[in-house]
DNA sequence: TCGACAACTGACCGCCGGGTCATTAACTAG
DNA sequence: CTAGTTAATGACCCGGCGGTCAGTTGTCGA
């Protein structure tokens, strides 16, 4: 660490290297508080360095976004396409992938993290976010309603209009977790399960009107 | 506005003025962007005033938690405690209360999103808000889930030991409208009456398993 | 009327971190 | 080998803001 090593050029890798410092970086620290030095070092690199490739702070932000958050969509996506089971089942894959990828993962959950936090000071992002992956989203659950309304699996209801509330609640595991889990682990498991049976059978009983 | 008013000694008032400006600056810039000046500004105050009555930015956001939070869920426990009608009105009231108090109320949303915001910096308050808030409003919801199921009217089920599903759909509506209602309003009555519809029927038509 | 006390003021301090840019060193073409 | 190009460096600049405190002014009791 004494000695400083000599300078390298890797135009091509810096950026993937600066990212993931990034990323490490935002994890541990949140946006406000992660500093430019600190991912240089990460990177191994200097603080003048990371401006070559991004010219400020947010860029490296957006960057992220685009780089980490649209591939666990797309892959939702992907399974809904060529699915062949019951459409329950394949809500059930669908948001419990969406827990290991969004809530588990650390890196993942920090951008969601930072996409609220500093919501305003990035709007062109929160556009950017809400059209690539929320209406998207919401387009593969309303489809995926439909084909369960239209073979009787699903019953009809305001839910068609609003799919959003079925996957509501890993918002809350996600927010619990980034801010009560050091008073009271959040039990994930758990949660994911009742998440699941809630949406699909309700709390009322069958008697009930 | 040129000349300096007189100045005022009203030392029982002050803080009281002084936290209902930190309120409206915290709610219209967020915690970080939030200038001790202009909240000093906004209760027609010097700087160095504040500083007699709160001894750091973090305090004043902890003593408006302490004050606006609490008493709406006192309210809803005081609602249950005395409640007439069936479980099922009970928890649509109780609901509607929150999305009435907490997600449509722009001071109260501000609350959240600087409790996500700044979790860690304050974990004494994020510890405050869990014991205060949180343990207390998922006592009243697992109380009112027992006395349904005892009459039959709930079913029994796992979210009778995570309770706060029922209500989670409601934190991912406060963060839609921090974040994107800039770029699609959130409908909140019918997202309300969804989450409401879902939580008590749930997806499934009746013939399935 | 006149201390003396406490509320109030706002200029000032110090720190911190984002962003710059003159300089240096690695690579490359000829 | 050399000159030209460009990646990389890190000392420095600078603006902003949280927090301080010596001084000022209102108030009240004697």
């Amino acid at each position: 660490m004494v000695k400083g090593k000599p300078r390298e050029r890797r135009k091509d890798e810096r950026p993937a290297e600066i990212l993931q410092a990034a990323v490490d970086e935002f994890a541990e620290k949140g946006f406000a508080n992660a500093k430019i030095q600190s991912i240089a070092t990460r990177a191994g690199v200097a603080k003048g360095t990371v401006y070559l490739y991004y010219t400020t702070k947010e860029e490296i932000f957006e960057a992220i976004v685009r780089d980490r958050i649209q591939p666990v969509f797309a892959m939702a996506a992907a399974m809904s396409q060529q699915w062949e089971g019951s459409q329950a089942d394949l809500l059930r894959q669908i948001i419990t992938h969406f827990y290991g990828q969004m809530i588990e993962n650390d890196e993942r959950r920090m951008i969601l993290k930072t996409l609220i936090s500093e919501g305003d000071r990035f709007s062109e992002l929160a556009e950017f976010y809400h059209r690539e992956v929320l209406v998207g989203g919401r387009k593969m659950l309303r489809e995926l309603i439909r084909k369960g309304i239209e073979s009787g699996e699903f019953r009809d209801g305001l839910y068609a209009k609003e799919p959003m509330v079925l996957v509501a609640p890993a918002i809350h595991a996600a927010i619990w977790k980034m801010t009560f889990d050091s008073v009271e682990k959040l039990n994930t498991r758990r949660w994911l399960a009742a998440h699941l049976e809630m949406i699909l059978q309700g709390v009322l009983s069958q008697s009930s009107s």
